[in-house]
DNA sequence: TCTGTATAGATTGTCAACAATTCAAGGAGA
DNA sequence: TCTCCTTGAATTGTTGACAATCTATACAGA
C-alpha cells in the first residue's frame, strides 16, 4: 500500500564515481531535489542499493546521506526496515507552519532594521523574476523561486542558525501538500511577497512580519481545507474551517 | 595547541558490548553529557578509537553518532581530519542567543494560551526544585535544572519541531561560555524563572515572552562582557580582533 | 475459503581489513 | 640557525563480505 513509486533518477555523468563527502552531498541533494520537485510521494521507500545505482555513491556515503536527511525531517528511518520519505501528519504540518511563523517573524523584524540598499535591490529584482516566471507559465520555476524567497529573507537577516532552521522547514513543505486532493503543491502568490518587500523597504518590520505570518497561515489553511476533503479530520479541521474547498 | 584534553569517560558497565542504535545513542548521550557537564572544552579532538574504547561501541556506531552531533552543531567534522568539539565564535554565540529568543518568544506565547492547571503545577514544582538546588549549593544540579526549565517551557507549548530546535540550541549553550574568564558556565537565576512562570500563570504570554527575552539577553551580555576581557591575546583572538573594545 | 506456518528472497546492520590522507618529527643543506 | 624535504606513525575513509532481520509467497490444515 505504501508506494508504487521508486526513486530512480540517474544523476551521474556516466563513468564518474565520486568519492567522499561529495558523493554524500550528491545523494542528499538528489533526494531533496526530488522532494522539492514533487516527484516522490511520502512513504516511498529509499533502498540503499537503488540509491547506489542511481548516484554511483558508496554505501557508506548513502548511509550518511540518509542519516542527514532523517535529521532534517525529510526521511524516516526505522531499524532493520530502512529509509522512506517522511509522511507528515496534519498535526506535524501545523507544527511546521507554526515554527516557520515563529522564526520568520524574527528574521523579518531583524531584516527590516538592518536592510541595506543592496538588499532592497536584490529583493525587488527577485520579485520581478518571480513575477516573470508566473506570467510565462513556468510554474516549476515559480515554485522554486517562491520557496527561495523565504529563504532569501532569512539569509539577508544574517543569522545562519535561523537560516538553517528555515531551510529545513521549507524543504519539508512539499511533503505537507501531498495530502491535498489533487496532490498539487501549493505555492505563494507573487503579490504577497511584493507586499512583504514593500514593508521591509519602508523599514516597517512589524508589518512585514505580520504580512508574512498571514501569508503562511493562508497557505496552511488552503492545505488544511483540501485535506479536509480527503481525511475525516476532527480537531485539525478547526483551523481551516473558514475557507472551504477553493482550489484550482 | 588546540586541546590538551582528552575525552576518556568510562561509560560502559564492564563487559557489556551494546549494539545497534543503542550504542550510537550512548555515544551521543555521553558526548552531550560531557558538554553539558562542562567537562570538555571546545576544540577537543574526538578520536574514533578513543570513543570506541570508552563507550564499547563499534566504529560505525561512533561514526553515526558523530554525524548526528555534527548536525546538532555540537561537533565539527573536517574531512580526513576527524571530529572535534565545536568552537563557537562570539558571532555564533550571538546567533544562538538570537535564535533562542525568536523561538522561545513564540513558545512562551503559545504556552500562555494553552496552559492547563497541571502545567502550572508542574512548572511551580520545577521552580521549587530549582530553588532547593541553589540553596543547597548543588550547583551542578542547579545548572542542569536551569537548562531543563527552558526546554520544559518548549515541551509544554506542544510543538515538537520547535522543541527540537530549542534542545539543540540549549545543548550548544555550554560551548559559548568557555570563552569567559574563569571558564565557568553562566546560568540563569531562579528569580527570573519564577517571574516567567508567574506571567504564564496569569495568562500574560506577552509579558512572559518579554521577561524571557530580557533574561536571555542578560545572560548573553554577561558572557560577552567577560569574553571581552580575556580575548585580546592569543591565537583564537583573530575573530575578536576586528572589534577591539567597542562592541555592544 | 480462510488461517496460520514455513520457507526463500531481499534488505539492512555490523565488522574487519585495506587504502588514502594528515600530522609531526628528524635530518640534510645552505 | 633557519628552511625545506623526507620519512614514519597515527587516524580517517572505503570497500567487501558476513550475520541478522524483515517481507512476501507458497503450503498444509481446519
Amino acid at each position: 500500500m505504501s508506494g508504487p513509486f521508486r526513486f530512480s533518477a540517474s544523476i551521474t555523468p556516466p563513468g564518474a564515481a565520486m568519492s567522499g563527502p561529495e558523493a554524500e552531498e550528491r545523494v542528499v541533494a538528489a533526494v531533496v531535489e526530488a522532494i522539492l520537485g514533487h516527484r516522490i510521494p511520502p512513504g516511498t521507500r529509499l533502498v540503499e542499493r537503488e540509491l547506489g545505482k542511481a548516484s554511483g555513491a558508496s554505501r557508506s556515503a548513502i548511509r550518511n546521506g540518509l542519516l542527514r536527511l532523517a535529521q532534517a525531517g525529510l526521511v524516516e528511518l526505522s531499524p532493520n526496515k530502512g529509509a522512506s520519505i517522511a509522511q507528515c501528519s496534519p498535526e506535524e504540518a501545523r507544527h511546521v507552519f507554526e515554527a516557520r511563523i515563529a522564526i520568520e517573524t524574527s528574521t523579518a523584524r531583524t531584516l527590516a532594521e538592518r536592510m541595506t540598499a543592496s538588499d532592497r535591490a536584490r529583493l525587488e529584482a527577485f520579485i520581478e523574476e518571480e513575477r516573470h516566471a508566473y506570467e510565462a507559465g513556468r510554474m516549476e520555476d515559480a515554485r522554486h523561486l517562491s520557496r527561495r524567497f523565504h529563504l532569501l529573507l532569512a539569509e539577508l537577516a544574517g543569522n545562519p542558525v535561523l537560516t538553517g532552521f528555515v531551510r529545513d522547514l521549507i524543504n519539508r513543505q512539499p511533503l505537507l501538500s501531498w495530502g491535498s486532493r489533487d496532490h498539487k503543491p501549493r505555492f505563494c502568490g507573487n503579490e504577497a511577497h511584493r507586499a512583504i518587500v514593500a514593508a521591509l523597504a519602508a523599514g516597517d518590520g512589524e508589518k512585514a512580519a505580520r504580512l508574512n505570518a498571514e501569508h503562511l497561515r493562508e497557505l496552511e489553511s488552503e492545505l488544511g481545507a483540501e485535506r479536509g476533503n480527503t481525511l475525516p479530520a476532527g480537531e485539525e479541521a478547526a483551523s481551516g474551517a473558514g475557507a472551504p474547498a477553493g482550489n484550482q
